[in-house]
DNA sequence: GTTAATCCCTGTAGTGACTACAGAGTCAAG
DNA sequence: CTTGACTCTGTAGTCACTACAGGGATTAAC
């Protein structure tokens, strides 16, 4: 059991057969040999890219990232300090990341937390998304 | 100053004006009157609307939330059981991505710790990603 | 009164990262 | 040899805009 089609690939890698399609399109995964019919045919490297590009994207990587992880390691001279670089880049996007969303968490949990709930209508929420900014109401007299 | 160009409510509102005539096309916001030469003539009304459009994008809320909300205030006889619902949802959707977000900052900060950087040839980040999984191993006999 | 600068118009196409067909061909089992 | 599941290519659709291209309107200055 050493190739697959690319239905058995896609099962393996938990990616879509036409993302997988896709990956080889863009030049993400190399071209695989095909059967007479004109199959695709993946073997262990295949399985292996794969693989890589999953995990990569599971940490949040872009697709222009992963690429960069891909370049270095093929070119197979990559730094530690390069990968690193990346990284770090992803570690500070993701944390500028969690913190606007905990903004929007507090702003929301305060709305909510003012709202009664009910069939009344009318709601506290509302109000504050209705409400025109003073900078605006300047400018309707 | 009760009428604006497109522009002057762009700047007003911090919407680009492209934007403004999307949610024209796409029913969000009413099509405003013309001047003879064919220029959009706004006013106090959609200048309100707007602004509820932006806050509610800041809080996060998806294009189709904004509809329901849109919708709910427009016929007027929304209740507040309706709005805290959807705010609800919103917040559980909030808390969920940053829930995903702070693994994705483990995981990155934990492989970045086993990092030393410098020129070496070689990386833990490269290895952690090269790494396939078990389940996929046993397919490659 | 005309010209230049700045605005605005419509309509189409592009973005990222896929996903969803349509219509045709291939393969493996019975 | 047929059936049914799989695969092929290529195009178009998704979300929420953004970016033109190629024109017309408006306004301020001269």
């Amino acid at each position: 059991m050493r190739e697959f089609t690319i239905g058995q690939l896609s099962k393996l890698t938990e990616v879509n057969i036409e993302t997988i399609r896709y990956y080889e399109k863009v030049g993400m995964i190399p071209n695989p040999p095909r059967t007479s019919g004109g199959f695709r045919i993946y073997s262990a490297p295949h399985l292996e890219r794969l693989s890589f590009i999953r995990r990569s994207k599971e940490l949040g990587f872009s697709q222009p990232e992963v690429r960069k992880l891909l370049t270095l390691v093929d070119e197979h001279k990559y730094t530690c300090a390069e990968v690193q670089e990346i990284a770090a880049n992803q570690l500070d996007a993701v944390r500028t990341k969690i913190k606007d969303l905990r903004k929007l968490e507090k702003a929301l949990a305060g709305m909510l937390s003012e709202c009664a709930g009910g069939d009344i209508p009318d709601c506290p929420i509302v109000d504050i998304l209705s409400t025109v900014p003073e900078a605006y109401r300047k400018m309707l007299g």
